[in-house]
DNA sequence: CCGTATAGTGTAAGCGCTTACACCAACGAG
DNA sequence: CTCGTTGGTGTAAGCGCTTACACTATACGG
């Protein structure tokens, strides 16, 4: 089925067809019934490649995401992709398991299916890729990373603020050693996070001990590196986890060893995913709005009835959510093993 | 930077630069890295609606699933896209929110596309368009829905048996009164569970009361489901998830009542996704080997060395795992009110 | 009545790519 | 030396669509 099978059918020309289907130009009233006739009787559905070819309208935008697993993506995704469909457009995803090089051939796949705009929501980054992406005049929201332009729009989550609050917030509960656990600490974005910790861990020294480690991102990673902590013979009162998802299998690890979450440890997580209220017990975190960002991302790619607006830069705040899974330290858990205390700031690759 | 810029840096024709890109015909060794180099220094990449328009190789796939936010479609698409990839393919995804408009409109996003072959996984279904794909000779995967034909596989889960069996676990740990959350329970599939469990249920009848209530998919609609029964008067001690994703939101529930799971209510889902065991407790549930029909779907997809098989029926089986949200009926929890055992298979829409 | 808008439609030139076919050179067999 | 073969390359015809432009018919003011 072709335009020109319709045309046919309806005994027009391919152009007028065109002309009804996407709504342009001058066409008499009845034509147009005759040619939605023919479509629905041919039950036509236009070659999609054809018309981004021929440089019609091109109603489809990109979204890089660095682990569609991760329920933070997911969220962002799902809330661009009802704004994209609310205004007739599609929204295609990739994957890059925060593989740099993923990253560069999903931009190439994006840029070769001609999309009308991109975001990139990754962790890892290419700036060779970023400065390529700039210079091009393709609308393209970066998140965590690059600088705004004109047709760059910049979205930055404040991680330092979120990563203060929660570090501070634990101190005041009386807890003097803290774990991290996070993954792919290579990548600015995630190490930010470590480093701020570290850092806010800094201050409070010498009564504040700390301890990092790192695996792969998710519920698996999580109990991963809880069991690293939990078998280094330090003793934390404190897990603090880069991310809900991780989070997760911490929780997860501290319930198979019977370790009692806020009693004995507390635990807390970054995003608030909607899982986070769901888990038992219920996560102390960082909110970041991914909705609005999904929302903004939505408005800078897709032109509304006033054009789209000018790239710029959004800075993002995070706030403080606490539930059940973080208590004041208890005296009990501090006097175990004191003895192990001695070793410090364990860093994992 | 199309072919032809590429072409004239190269001193070849775009035939030949095709042909270097493609990797099909015969091209001098020195002139094929030429060709290399001019697309290295103009950064070229091919522009995939002109390659798919000509006929070229069209790598991709299409799946379309009902909701990527429940991780049992996620893992199927996670693993289909890892095989796809492996084999120099890119997959599109859809989401239909479980509604049959959206999967008309996605089949049609995804033809228009021109993908090379299409899985739809979904609950929903539409005769018509089911009819429609058998009648193309596109490679099409139905989980669920559809039957086989030699461009159509179709891959079917025994949920009876799963259902069966986990309703028979229960009765067997003592359980006389249990309640079913569902979805979309006028959805073939899903109603498949229920009416299952109903069946079951009335083999035991009458010393197994039970109670039906839907929901929406998702932790939430879990909770919500969750709600409805314990406020209704009935009180089940085994709760039986359509799906793990909304057992998550029972248990949740049950935790902010204090009503522990498994000493006072059992509750069970159906999927095993990922988190099943990391939540806690941890979810008794049915298998369903989301990797495997990943894997299947690639299969009958994307063409290997002997190029893709005819459509068949694959059955798929699932498997009971039992964690700790399962657990012998508590008297205590029998005795509770037992004046509202009276009333009975309440259904909800 | 003519000139000139204007509504409505058709013609045809691409968009960037693949590929059938044509072509040429080089080479070994007869 | 000629002919078929084969390796290597170019030419050009589309793929299905959009759209600039051309064109016809009708209306309307002068």
């Amino acid at each position: 089925m072709t335009l020109e099978d319709v045309a046919r059918r309806a005994k027009v020309s391919t152009a007028t067809v065109s002309r009804v289907l996407n709504n342009v130009g001058q066409v008499k009233h009845t034509t147009v019934e005759r040619v939605m006739q023919a479509v629905e009787e041919l039950k036509y559905y236009p070659n999609l490649n054809a018309r981004m070819l021929a440089g019609g309208p091109n109603r489809t935008i990109g979204m890089i995401v660095s682990n569609l697993e991760n329920p933070f993506f997911l969220d962002v995704f799902r809330t661009l992709e009802a704004d994209a469909h609310r205004r007739g457009y599609d929204v295609l995803v990739a994957n890059t398991d925060y593989r740099p090089q993923q990253l560069v051939s999903s931009v190439k796949m994006m840029l070769g299916r001609g999309v009308s705009g991109l975001a990139v929501v990754v962790s890892e980054k290419k700036p060779s890729l970023i400065r390529e992406l700039s210079d091009s005049n393709l609308p393209v929201v970066f998140y965590d990373v690059g600088a705004a332009k004109a047709n760059i729009t910049n979205i930055k989550v404040d991680y330092r603020m979120g990563m203060q609050r929660i570090v501070e917030y634990l101190y005041g509960l009386g807890h003097r050693r803290m774990a991290f656990i996070g993954h792919h600490t290579t990548l600015e974005p995630l190490s930010d996070r470590k480093a701020t910790f570290l850092e806010v861990a800094a201050e409070y020294a010498p009564r504040l001990k700390v301890m990092t480690v790192a695996s792969a991102d998710g519920p698996i990673g999580g109990q991963n590196g809880a069991r690293e902590i939990l078998t280094s013979g330090f003793r934390p009162t404190a897990v603090v986890c880069v991310n809900d998802f991780m989070a997760l299998g911490v929780l997860r690890e501290m319930h198979e060893r019977r370790i009692r979450v806020p009693e004995d440890v507390s635990v807390t997580g970054f995003d608030n995913i909607g899982l986070a209220e769901f888990v038992s017990p219920a996560l102390t975190t960082a909110h970041i709005p991914r909705e609005e960002i999904g929302h903004l991302i939505g408005e800078a790619l897709i032109p509304g009835p006033r054009g789209r607006g000018e790239g710029r830069e959004i800075r993002i705040e995070t706030a403080l959510v606490v539930r059940e899974s973080t208590a004041p330290a208890s005296t009990r858990s501090t006097r175990s093993r004191a003895a192990s205390t001695g070793q410090r700031a364990k860093k994992a690759s």
